[in-house]
DNA sequence: ACATTAAATTCGA
DNA sequence: TCGAATTTAATGT
């Protein structure tokens, strides 16, 4: 997977309005009152991006927040020297970045799309507006940060797991979480090769992993995704 | 790495 | 626009 260059610029060129079913699959926009879904409905764009593309590069200024429409993102974190580390999938329904646009700071992540994937940006200054006026967009953007902190320790502990069934398994429970990744529902749309690339194993690891999930009922392997049977027998995997 | 199977795309009516 | 044929992608070993 090549990453492909996109500047900030290039996305807004490339963006276009919602449709109806895309604003649909928007989890905070169904908690506005009317007037101010309307307007904040209004102010989003949406754009393709192609599998490998950069969405937004750390030290960028943040312009939108953005969230998954349709497809698997990745955010990863790199460190000082070079390349590695931390990394998370971003799938359908989630949001992303509040922390970074309510400071009006720079981006602290790269995103990356896995996949061709279908995002959608909220500006700034429409981010604020209804932060300042909207009860419950305050009450989503709380939760949202409350949900994501749980998420960053889990991922410390995930990454100290040396146990890659265990791995496998608690990398997939966080991308099931139904508050932070509501547009999941009980199937994920994911190849093992995506799994393998953010847990950091090999396709046939990931596989003989999946298959161990399996025979404990936790999940059901399709073609082209995973079902969660059990969730909570997801998390408990040992190790 | 390879064989198998599923899905996506093309193409002809 | 239907469906068969072909190509591409994902899975399992």
């Amino acid at each position: 997977m090549k990453p492909v260059a996109t500047t900030a610029q290039a996305l807004q060129r490339r963006a276009r309005v919602p449709t109806p079913r895309e604003l649909d699959d928007i989890p905070w926009l169904q908690t506005l009152d009317a007037q101010e879904r309307a307007v904040a409905a209004a102010d989003v764009r949406v754009v393709q991006v192609a599998a490998g593309e950069l969405l937004c590069r750390v030290g960028r200024p943040a312009t939108y927040w953005f969230g998954v429409i349709d497809g698997l993102l990745k955010m990863s974190n790199d460190t000082e020297m070079g390349v590695p580390i931390t990394f998370t999938g971003v799938p359908p329904g989630g949001w992303f970045g509040e922390g970074t646009v309510i400071k009006r700071e720079v981006y602290r992540y790269n995103i990356q799309a896995l996949r061709k994937s279908v995002v959608a940006g909220l500006d700034v200054d429409t981010f604020h507006w209804l932060l300042e006026r909207s009860i419950p967009f305050n009450h989503f953007i709380t939760q949202q940060l409350n949900e994501r902190l749980g998420q960053f320790i889990a991922a410390r502990e995930i990454d100290r797991m040396t146990d890659a069934d265990a791995r496998v398994a608690r990398s997939l429970a966080a991308l099931f979480h139904p508050v932070l990744y509501p547009g999941v529902g009980t199937l994920l749309r994911i190849t093992q090769q995506e799994l393998g690339y953010l847990v950091g194993l090999s396709r046939q690891r990931v596989n003989e992993a999946l298959r161990a999930l399996q025979a404990r009922d936790c999940i059901r392997i399709e073609y082209g995704g995973v079902r969660v049977i059990d969730i909570h027998a997801l998390r408990g995997v040992p190790r």
